[in-house]
DNA sequence: CAATAATTTATAATGATTATAAAATTATAA
DNA sequence: TTATAATTTTATAATCATTATAAATTATTG
């Protein structure tokens, strides 16, 4: 922890054994301080003005290099892109079908293993859904 | 529902107000009877032997009908192709990492929705889990 | 300072899906 | 039936997020 009481991203690359470079630093502190799920077309866009050499393969590379460490989750629902998610808890998205916002909600995901996966190793558990989110549909009705 | 008593693609196409070309019975009918989730290509690949004139292209056109009919719904986990599955009720779904099979399972989806979801439409609920299915278990130990 | 390793970058390739339009089939009208 | 229009299928090209590859840069070590 820092004096902020908060971990930071180059103090948290480092306890997972990656060397946290500049651009590291910038994709995983980008990720925490945006909890939208942004692709990484997006990230890099944003990242640009304050990086200007910043290469889109190092931002699909370092979101790489955090899956792997488990640092970030990947949300994939409906379109091409893959979205990133800094990994916390367990938790479901719902992702609105008119204006592409994903958000988070609390699941409890234990009931849902009733039975019928016996001798299954369950390492992943997903729950998403989707539909028109609040904003969306005040925009509907007006 | 025919002299079997099953509900044969033709006239399921029927009933939904889709013309059942002889290439749309036969997509329809292979998913109707393969219950593996297969890829467009897949589906494609094994319908050529049938009909040497099908295109790949009807295969998606095909699919993309019945998606948007409710007669099939798509599963994406992990891999970037799209799997179809000829919707009915509500199922998770389990993925293998080692040998990418889909399998189904019973899921009560009403108790995921705790609260924090008030004031969305939900339209879609989907849970799926990933890990090793029992097959690819018992080849690691061996 | 070399020499070596790690990281970043530029560029090209991949591959599932989508777009487009021509060809073939089916339905409708004359 | 024949012409005409609508639908469906097919061939082909385009798209676009991601991955592969290798050169260039930067950091590390002796
Ligand atoms: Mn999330
Ligand atoms: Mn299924
Ligand atoms: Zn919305
Ligand atoms: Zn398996």
């Amino acid at each position: 922890m820092n004096r902020t009481g908060m971990t930071d991203a180059a103090e948290l690359l480092r306890e997972h054994g990656i060397k946290p470079s500049h651009q590291r630093v910038l994709v995983l502190s980008y990720l925490m301080t945006h909890p939208e799920h942004p692709a990484a077309d997006a990230i890099y866009r944003s990242l640009l003005p304050e990086m200007a050499s910043l290469s889109k393969m190092t931002v699909y590379n370092t979101l790489e290099i955090l899956r792997k460490a488990g640092l970030v989750r990947i949300v994939r629902i409906g379109d091409p892109e893959a979205r990133y998610d800094v990994m916390t808890d367990d938790h479901g998205h719902f992702k609105c079908e008119i204006c592409g916002g994903l958000s988070d909600f609390a699941v409890d995901m234990r009931p849902l293993v009733s039975d019928g996966l016996a001798g299954y190793e369950i390492r992943e558990r997903n729950v998403y859904f989707k539909g028109i989110c609040p904003g969306c549909l005040e925009n509907k009705t007006e």
